[in-house]
DNA sequence: CGAGTTCTGCATCGATCACTACAGAACTGT
DNA sequence: ACAGTTCTGTAGTGATCGATGCAGAACTCG
């Protein structure tokens, strides 16, 4: 039970990898899978590539792990939106959490499980794939959370779980392309807003 | 007036431009402006790199004039529907067409002016900024075109164009996004019409 | 101390990047 | 036929891509 003492043999790290995690996290965010080369990744990570390929495996395996980071921290909004009572405190809750993490200016515009590789070349499949199944895992958690409250009696019998999601998600992702072309925070606010005056849409 | 002798002097060209930059519209609609390497753009334009770079300049302007064209072709259901009486009308024609566009089994998932260069590197910096132009002109016009139905009595005096556009160009690049994942073309079309159930939204 | 292990810095790998120099081919007008 | 012009194919340019080999540094254990 002690973690306090790993004791590892062999010449210690000099580096905190969560710390150079946090650092690829901002790269890939601002450029991309494939506009974050190695060099300025390690560059903002503080290593060698050395040194990365021996903590991380390789840059597949860094954008991984870079966005479960990303998804435990500036994207954990989405989870915690979950636990609101409502349906309409979720979906109040997953856009203003989007509005808030695509607008903050300690951080890039965007995105990054929107613009990390929306379109990519051969290179870049991988984490393409990855990120469409991250874009459906959150559009999946938003449709179950809906089923539940159409089951809760929260949304009305007729409602659409999927097509309520899709709705969501559509205008989360929308934000997030206008957010990483510099609109401003408080204009998307307030289309988040409107957009959930009348609800249920359907 | 005879536009059928131009005459020019020299080897003449031994490909059509006009099919070889739609062949490139294909490449970075597919790819984005970053992956999309010059081999595979020449090889699906069927010319050599000499033969590119004198017909476009260079990879930058080949991307510009992708995007015209793109924006001639594919996107023109745009200009259309700003002719639309009414905004609704407008509102209906523009998410129709985005949905039509980003899942049409003809052409590749997406929008090109959405996934050509969200984010970039430093050498995508240009493609980025275009595109970014390109999305704010999308959305000055749907928002003038909603100016101009406030002043016809059209919207409401009290609707806000500006939100409203929000509204509309979100949904837009969310479909866009969602249609780059493989989402299907009936599933958006569901998803636009409940959006626009309730109009105008705010 | 020395053996064993792991990390780091330097140099570099082949592949691919966008791009171009050059020579000859294919046209024009005279 | 010949000069002038323009396009095409080949073969590269230096730079950068992701990824490694290797020697030595820095640690633990005996």
């Amino acid at each position: 039970m002690e973690t306090r003492k790993p004791r590892p043999t062999g010449r210690p790290r000099g580096f905190d990898p969560d710390e150079a995690l946090e650092r690829a996290v901002l790269v890939f965010w601002e450029h991309g899978y494939e506009g974050a080369s190695l060099a300025i990744l390690t560059e903002a990570m503080g290593i060698s590539t050395t040194s990365m390929y021996a903590a991380f495996g390789n840059k597949d395996e860094l954008f991984r792990k870079a966005l479960e980071r990303y998804t435990e921290g500036p994207s954990a909004y989405l989870v915690r939106a979950l636990d609101e009572p409502t349906a309409l405190g979720v979906a109040t809750a997953v856009l203003a959490g989007v509005v808030r993490t695509t607008t903050s200016p300690t951080g890039p515009n965007g995105c990054l499980g929107v613009q990390g590789a929306l379109a990519t070349g051969e290179s870049g499949r991988g984490a393409h794939d990855l990120l469409v199944e991250w874009r459906d895992s959150g559009y999946s958690s938003v449709r179950e959370r809906f089923e539940r409250a159409v089951d809760d009696g929260d949304l009305p019998p007729g409602a659409d779980p999927a097509l309520l999601a899709r709705y969501v998600t559509s205008l989360a992702y929308g934000i997030a392309v206008q957010a990483a072309g510099g609109v401003g925070r408080d204009e998307l606010q307030d289309l988040a807003d409107a957009a959930l005056r009348a609800w249920p849409p359907a």
